[in-house]
DNA sequence: TGGAGCATGTAAGATGTTACATGATTCG
DNA sequence: CGAATCATGTAACATCTTACATGCTCCA
C-alpha cells in the first residue's frame, strides 16, 4: 500500500474548477478550501509541472498584453479518469489534526490559569473570526453560483466548517468558565 | 518572528507527566495526544538528544535485568523554565488541518453520489470510533487519576475531541440524507 | 512614487514518515 | 514457537515552508 500524495490531487482537482494557473490554484486554495487543506507555491508550481509530465494535465503557454505571461494547465482524459480514481479510493486513517492550543492546554498545570484563559480567549477569537470567513463564502456561493454544479459539495464542505467550529467555541467558553471557577 | 518547533515543546512537556524515555513518551502520545498531536521515533530520539545538548533536559543511562538499557530524562530547572515560556507565547495563527474526506467531497461532483455517501459512511464509521476511544480515555483519567494535577487539563482537551467529533458526526448524517434524496 | 495585483519560479532548509537494524523477555 | 512488549536508534525519503528573484500594469 503506497502512500498517496493527496496535494497532487487537490491540484488535478482545481483544474476543474475555472483555475487554469499557478496563481489561480493559489487564491482559490486560500479563499475556498483553507478550511481542510493549504499549499504554497513551493509545491504548486513543480507539481503543475509533474502533472504535465505524466500527461495528466496539458500546457499551453499564452502571452497576455498588458499581463505577464502565463500558463494555462487543463486536464487530460487520462488526468480526469485519475481524479475520479482517488475519488473512490478508500480514506486513509484519520489523521490526527495538530491543535497548537490543545498542546499547551494539555501542559498548562505549569502555567498559571489566567495565562490560560488568555490562550482560550484568543483561539476563540480566531475561531469567531473562522465562522464569520465561512459564513462570508457561504453567501458568495449562494449567490452567485448556484448554477454551479461544484457549489452543492462545496457548501458541504463550509458546513462542516461551520459546525465543527461553533462547537469548539462553546467549548472554549465553558472551559474558561471551570477555570474560573476554581 | 521565529518560527516555533512545538514538538520540541510537546517533548518537553511529555518528561513532566512521568514518561522519562523515548519509548514511553511515544505510548504517552499514541495513547492521549492522539486527536491533536503525534510524533514518530524517527523525531523523539533525536529530539531528546538536542533537548539534552541545550541543557534542558539531563539523561541518565540505566541498565535493567530482564530489559534493554534505557536512557531516563529529565527536565533541568532551564527546561522547565523553557516549557513555561513557550506556554505564554501567543498562538500562532490557527492553521487549517488537512482532511482529506473534506478534500474529496469538494471535488464530489465528478463521481457518482453512491462513491461520495460511502466515503461519508467511512467517515463517520471513523468518528464513532475516535469518539469511542476518547470515552475510554476519559473515564481511565477521572478513575485513576483524579488526584493527579494534570487531570483536569487533560480533560478539557478530551472535551474538545468529543464535541467537534460528535459535531462532525452529525454533519456526516446530515449530508449524507441531502445526497441521497437528490 | 509606491503599493497592490498578476504571474512564474527556485533553493535552502525545516519537518516528518517509513523502513530497517538489534535483541532480550514474557505470554499464550 | 511465534507474537507482543520493552527499548534505542538511523538513513533515506517525502513533504512543505520561507525567502528570494523578476517584472509588468493600474490606481491612488
Amino acid at each position: 500500500m503506497t502512500k498517496i500524495n493527496h496535494t497532487k490531487y487537490a491540484i488535478l482537482g482545481l483544474l476543474t474548477t475555472g483555475c487554469q494557473t499557478g496563481y489561480g490554484i493559489k487564491q482559490m486554495i486560500d479563499g475556498s478550501l483553507n478550511h481542510f487543506w493549504k499549499i504554497s507555491y513551493g509545491q504548486i508550481y513543480p507539481t503543475l509541472k509533474s502533472l504535465e509530465e505524466e500527461g495528466l494535465a496539458t500546457c499551453r503557454q499564452e502571452i497576455q498584453d498588458g499581463k505577464p505571461d502565463k500558463k494555462e494547465y487543463n486536464l487530460t482524459v487520462k488526468g480526469k479518469e485519475a481524479l475520479q480514481h482517488w475519488l473512490a479510493l478508500p480514506l486513509e486513517s484519520v489523521q490526527p489534526e495538530k491543535n497548537e492550543l490543545l498542546l499547551k492546554l494539555f501542559f498548562s498545570r505549569h502555567q498559571q490559569d489566567d495565562v490560560t484563559t488568555n490562550l482560550l480567549d484568543q483561539y476563540a477569537e480566531n475561531l469567531q473570526e473562522r465562522l464569520q470567513t465561512y459564513i462570508g463564502i457561504e453567501t458568495m456561493i449562494s449567490e452567485t453560483l448556484n448554477d454551479n454544479e461544484d457549489a452543492q459539495y462545496w457548501l458541504f464542505t463550509l458546513d462542516y466548517g461551520k459546525r465543527t467550529t461553533q462547537a469548539a467555541i462553546e467549548w472554549c467558553d465553558e472551559t474558561r468558565t471551570a477555570l474560573l471557577k476554581k
